[in-house]
DNA sequence: TAAACTGGTTTCATATTGAAACCACGTTGA
DNA sequence: TCAACGTGGTTTCAATATGAAACCAGTTTA
């Protein structure tokens, strides 16, 4: 019986981020809301999703406060899907994702979209790791630190977080 | 008969990243390889996943050439599963969810895991997406421009590349 | 006032996911 | 030496998610 697997209590973010943005859809869709895109039925043109599914993502996405939704700003009947601050913040999410695909997921000749800053029309520049004085980190000079147990007051003192099922899956 | 939506060759380098990595797992695999998993059953053991769909999405990432199998180190009869240089660049993808999960994902007070520098143990800078002169530009300070279709020998000239079917789904 | 559009929901078929069993091979270790 | 165990899977089958299409109520538009 296969439910859905979830990471919304992991202690990695990176766990809980691909949790609620790790699908098809959801990132596509806050790209669109970057680019303006705010209508039902723009998104489901833009992206070509059925609107069942684009509907249940919507929804999903107000759920986790990344869009919310707006009345029309003419006073009409529809409402507008826009971005929070939650969902504005992954601009450079989707900027790494960009950049990731321009560089291995294209023919040297072929075409792409671009990213330009609007003041003076020219590609975004690419992003890097820095450690906390500016320098460039490679992923060989970063480690993940796992979460410590909180010093001389730990609950379940000795057991490790990281058990599992045994069962054979 | 609802095939998989692919966006493979679409113009959008996002897109395209999305329909490679958009995944509950894949991601998960990578940030593990870059903690130095390299087995089949450390990564069944640490993300917990059914072992059918671990060897499907490993066998899909090789085929991506973000992994590379490669022989036991010592000599045995089992294979490494390891980043390819364009698995590696998947490193800062990783840092930026990271990063958003840190900041939006977590309760004030609540541990997770940190992602440290091995020089000075200090955690890495935060991202920022910046204009070619190192400014920083917030969302609204960059926009996309759409492929430019071949100046003066344009071969599909009128017909606009975002058609989609016109049935109502 | 009828036609078209918007923003959905419902229905149903197919695809994907997940758990568990199974299996071949290699290694321990008694 | 041979039984037990670990590794790295594949197979089977149930449950869940996705997708296409039909449907629908309310709003514009002609």
């Amino acid at each position: 019986m296969p439910q859905r697997v979830t990471h919304e209590r992991a202690e990695c973010p990176v766990a809980r981020a691909v949790d609620v943005m790790g699908d098809r859809w959801s990132l596509l869709i806050v790209r669109d809301a970057f680019d303006g895109i705010r209508r039902f039925s723009e998104f489901q043109r833009n992206l070509g999703l059925a609107k069942n599914i684009l509907s249940s993502r919507l929804r999903e996405l107000v759920a986790h406060d990344i869009l919310e939704i707006r009345p029309a700003p003419d006073g009409g009947a529809y409402h507008q899907y826009a971005l929070t601050q939650k969902g504005r913040d992954l601009f450079v999410v989707l900027v790494s994702l960009r950049q990731w695909g321009e560089d291995h997921l294209f023919e040297d000749a072929e075409p792409h979209s671009l990213l330009l800053d609007t003041k003076n029309n020219r590609p975004v520049r690419k992003l890097e790791v820095t450690d906390d004085a500016g320098r460039v980190l490679n992923p060989s000079e970063a480690f993940v630190r796992k979460v410590t147990k909180a010093r001389a007051s730990s609950p379940t003192h000795g057991a490790s977080q990281l058990t599992r099922s045994h069962v054979d899956r």
